[in-house]
RNA sequence: GCGAGAGUGCUGGAAUGGUAGACAGGCACGUUUGAGGUGCGUGUGUCUUAUGGCGUGUGGGUUCGAGUCCCAUCUCUCGCACCA
């Protein structure tokens, strides 16, 4: 027969389905195990193979634990509200609820072509009525216990989308989506107080088992600092708090520098002698994009202030104060103390502007460069009460002078901001919230939810950053929930994150109507096993979603206190020539044409070999011809097999308990690559010394998360009993995976001259007589040398130190 | 600048401190075939007169033994970036 893997793939996938091979069953007697991918965002241009990566890794492990005889919960949905559904709707005149519906069509049709073992009973999309009502439920949780709020503020407007983005979603200045500059302005925006988590959100992580890099990323994006706010008298009675990390530095700040924004600026602006240029300089500040505010950075710029000076309150020296925008508003209190001796930064405005450099600390030369802490060994001079003191003491001394004077405290302060929540787009969840004349911003009744979106022709964004729901007044005007008189509802949306924040917990129960999940089935499955996903979504999605995990935790929604147990990353997978995959370069791989052309066995089989798991790896199109070639190969060996053997072979024997062991490790560990690489191995020793069925039948299972459907049908063509993919997972003995001979390297001063075959149980004095006895030792050891020390390291190798 | 990771054949990549290059791809030669493709087989780090030497970015070190550990250095990738 042909391995005709169309035919054998389509027939297992709906033999699957149908029988709903894969489903996961709440409170089964057995293990559970929750293994979780991201779901996809359902574009218009289908699946990747981005995509196939980590589902096709998820999927072997959700398969080999199913196997293992756990209870399995692997889901799949989509993440279907965001941007390029809307632009797309807009431009081809389409309904985005339409868009979406066609575009879930192709990907499911898609996923299932691979072969996934998802239980698709479960399956979410977040534009769902049902799965709105949730997350706007989560939103009046959330507002119900202060933590969504609504701001007036400058927040980043992208110039192209015509929206809001939250700080996470600016990359170097432009938007993360389209690459357009991103400006600031003033708006009102809704916000959730995720700072207020920003201490839990890095302690637990010590709690859970995700990879080093992603715990160090979400660490630094939280960027908490210890330090503290100190008071500086100025000449205008006005104080002013700055916040800094070198109390200990105190007697070296010459001068101080506000933020353009800072709210001080106007109480003073009139006793200013130099208003007007303060002025324009706030108003040059205000215009730039963050893009030009990061290329200018490396010019420091500033207006001094005059008719005020600032007090240093260690010893009462009058310093000047400054504005400039390398202070930034929204951080610490949008003030510092400029100490220029041991700040770069500072050391920079120093120069330019003609300030006063004093050192505090020993070590530098502070005329040419700023010495900045290294270590905290350095001595303290200049410094009155500190001097002699190291850095180290210094800065507790220092702290304690503070408290003790009533001018300074110690304060943590966090880089992370407060997540700005609103979108002015149309394809989102509507907040649910009326704006009252009297009785002012009041949450809608739970009992009222989902609040749809109404099902308008023109949607578009407007220039004037106000949401396209605005206008609607059909649906803008309502009836307050609380007085029952005339009342608008809010017009903006959320962000594409705020789906996602949760979309876990409903996979456990996917179907409720009373709630976002059954209390017994988050009991059960919880918290998520193993979740795979890109390093892109650490400071996003991830963190975000665990902010949202903490609050339900709080409520006692969810019984955990984190979502996810364990946390892994993929690579990229690069076009062929190692560049990134995209559109305009025209490198893109459709998953769906490999499977065309090879079958998904082979498609999953060749993203699995492909390179190591965490790292980005190019795209081959010879190296999947070689992994269609692997499975050819299997199909042939499986015809040939034609014995009735149950037990391994002698020759074979050590060799199956070696593979099932590579195997059942690799798997557990995400290196599918060499897994796949021992099972060629294996297959290779089959065309040499042959194959009995029972060896064939050890081979499919271990074959069988990886290419389900060739496994399947081959167990099958031999009438083994059950379904491969769903038998028990075999095992080994670990004192079968010996040989009873070995081969030994021999070495002569660590330097290598051959091997040897020994038996496996061979003494140290055997193994040295043997190598000793070797020509080659025998030729090093010309000249009367004499073997002064052995060190053998078990059926490795034997090293003879000659002299 | 800060943080993290990585440098191994022509390519993707293997290697608990113990025979570097597993397993694939590519290439070459042979073989099967009417031919192409497929299949099968052999070879494939490097210098060399070798039963010899050299080889995991570079330079040191620890060790009987280093791709692996330590120190220094260079390069690349990713993330953050005026966070006081």
């Amino acid at each position: 027969m042909k391995y005709d893997f169309t035919s054998l793939e389509n027939k297992w996938q709906k033999r699957w389905e149908d029988g709903k091979l894969y489903a996961a069953e709440t409170g089964a007697a057995k293990k559970k195990f929750y293994a979780l991918v991201e779901f996809p965002y359902p574009s218009g241009v289908g699946l990747h193979v981005g995509h196939a990566r980590p589902y096709t890794a998820m999927d072997v492990i959700a398969r080999k634990h199913r196997m293992e005889g756990e209870n399995v919960l692997f889901p799949i949905g989509y993440d279907a509200f965001g941007l390029p559904t809307e632009n797309f709707a807009i431009k081809n005149h389409i309904h985005p609820r339409i868009v979406t519906e066609n575009n879930v069509k192709t990907f499911r049709g898609q996923l299932k072509s691979l072969g996934y073992s998802f239980d698709w009973d479960r399956e979410i999309n977040t534009t769902d009525p049902d799965y709105v009502k949730w997350t706007q439920w989560i939103f009046l949780k959330l507002y119900e216990h202060d933590l969504a709020y609504k701001a007036k503020m400058p927040v980043n407007w992208c110039t192209s989308c015509k929206c809001v983005l939250a700080n996470e979603e600016v990359v170097e200045g432009v938007c993360e989506r389209c690459g357009s500059p991103v400006v600031r302005k003033e708006k009102s925006q809704w916000m959730l107080r995720i700072t207020k988590y920003a201490q839990r959100l890095i302690d637990d992580l010590d709690d859970v088992d995700f990879i080093e890099r992603v715990k160090i990323q979400q660490k630094n994006w939280i960027g908490r600092s210890t330090g503290a706010e100190v008071t500086f008298h100025s000449t205008l009675d006005d104080d002013i708090v700055v916040y800094t990390t070198r109390p200990d530095t105190l007697f070296g700040a010459t001068y101080m520098v506000l933020s353009p924004e800072h709210p001080l600026l106007d109480a003073w602006m009139e006793k200013l002698e130099n208003a007007d240029e303060v002025k324009a300089y706030q108003k040059m500040a205000a215009s730039k994009s963050d893009m030009e505010r990061t290329e200018l950075n490396k010019e420091k710029t500033g207006v001094q202030l005059r008719g005020v000076q600032g007090v240093n309150p260690v010893n009462g020296k009058q310093i000047p104060i400054f504005i400039s925008d390398y202070v930034l508003a929204t951080y610490g209190t949008g003030a510092i103390m400029a100490v220029p001796a041991h700040d770069t930064r500072d050391w920079e405005f120093a120069k330019k502007f003609g300030c006063e450099i004093t050192e505090v600390v020993r070590g530098g030369d502070v005329d040419k460069e700023a010495f900045t802490l290294k270590d905290d060994t350095g001595i303290m001079v200049n410094s009155d009460f500190l001097n002699g003191l190291t850095v180290k003491d210094a800065i507790p001394a220092m702290k304690q002078w503070l408290t003790a004077h009533k001018i300074g405290e110690e304060k943590v302060n966090f880089k992370l901001r407060d997540w700005v929540f609103s979108r002015q787009r149309y394809w989102g969840e509507p907040i649910p919230i009326v704006h009252c004349p009297t009785c002012g911003t009041v949450p809608m009744d739970e009992k009222d939810l989902p609040l749809l979106l109404p099902d308008v022709e023109s949607y578009e964004p407007t220039d004037d950053g106000e949401s396209p729901l605005a206008p609607m007044t059909d649906w803008v005007n309502c009836k307050c929930p609380k007085c029952g008189g005339d009342a608008k509802r809010e017009t903006d949306t959320m962000p594409q994150w705020a789906g996602s924040s949760w979309y876990f917990l409903r996979y456990m129960d996917p179907h409720n109507d009373k709630a976002l999940a059954g209390k017994e089935a988050m009991e059960y499955w919880s918290p998520v096993d193993w979740y795979n996903g890109g390093m892109e979504h650490t400071t996003l999605h991830l963190l975000y979603s665990r902010f949202w995990h903490k609050f339900l935790y709080d409520i006692g929604v969810v019984p955990t206190k984190e979502p996810y147990q364990k946390r892994t990353s993929h690579g990229m997978i690069l076009g062929e020539g190692g560049d990134k995959m995209s559109k305009s370069r025209g490198n893109v791989i459709n998953p769906t044409d490999i499977i065309n052309v090879y079958g998904a066995d082979t498609m999953r089989t060749y993203i699995t070999f492909i390179g190591d798991f965490e790292k980005a790896v190019p795209w081959s199109s010879n190296a999947v011809k070689g992994c269609k070639r692997f499975l050819d190969r299997v199909w042939n060996l499986s015809e040939s097999v034609t014995d009735h053997e149950t037990a391994y072979s002698a020759e074979n024997e050590s060799m199956m308990h070696k593979t099932v062991k590579k195997v059942s490790e690799d798997i557990d560990a995400l290196k599918g690559n060499t897994a796949i690489a021992a099972l060629m191995t294996l297959l290779n020793q089959f065309a040499e010394k042959g194959c009995n069925e029972a060896e064939l039948k050890t081979f499919l299972q271990l074959l069988s998360p990886f290419a389900p459907h060739i496994s399947d049908e081959l167990w099958e063509q031999h009438y083994f009993d059950g379904i491969c993919s769903i038998s028990a997972w075999p095992q080994y003995d670990e004192s079968k995976c010996r040989d009873a001979s070995v081969e030994m390297a021999v070495q002569v001063n660590g330097k290598l001259k051959g091997t040897i075959i020994i038996s496996a149980d061979a003494s140290d004095a055997e193994v040295v007589a043997a190598a000793t006895a070797t020509e080659k030792v025998q030729h090093a050891m010309d000249g009367g040398k004499q073997v002064f020390k052995t060190i053998v390291v078990k059926n490795k190798l034997v090293n003879l130190i000659v002299k």
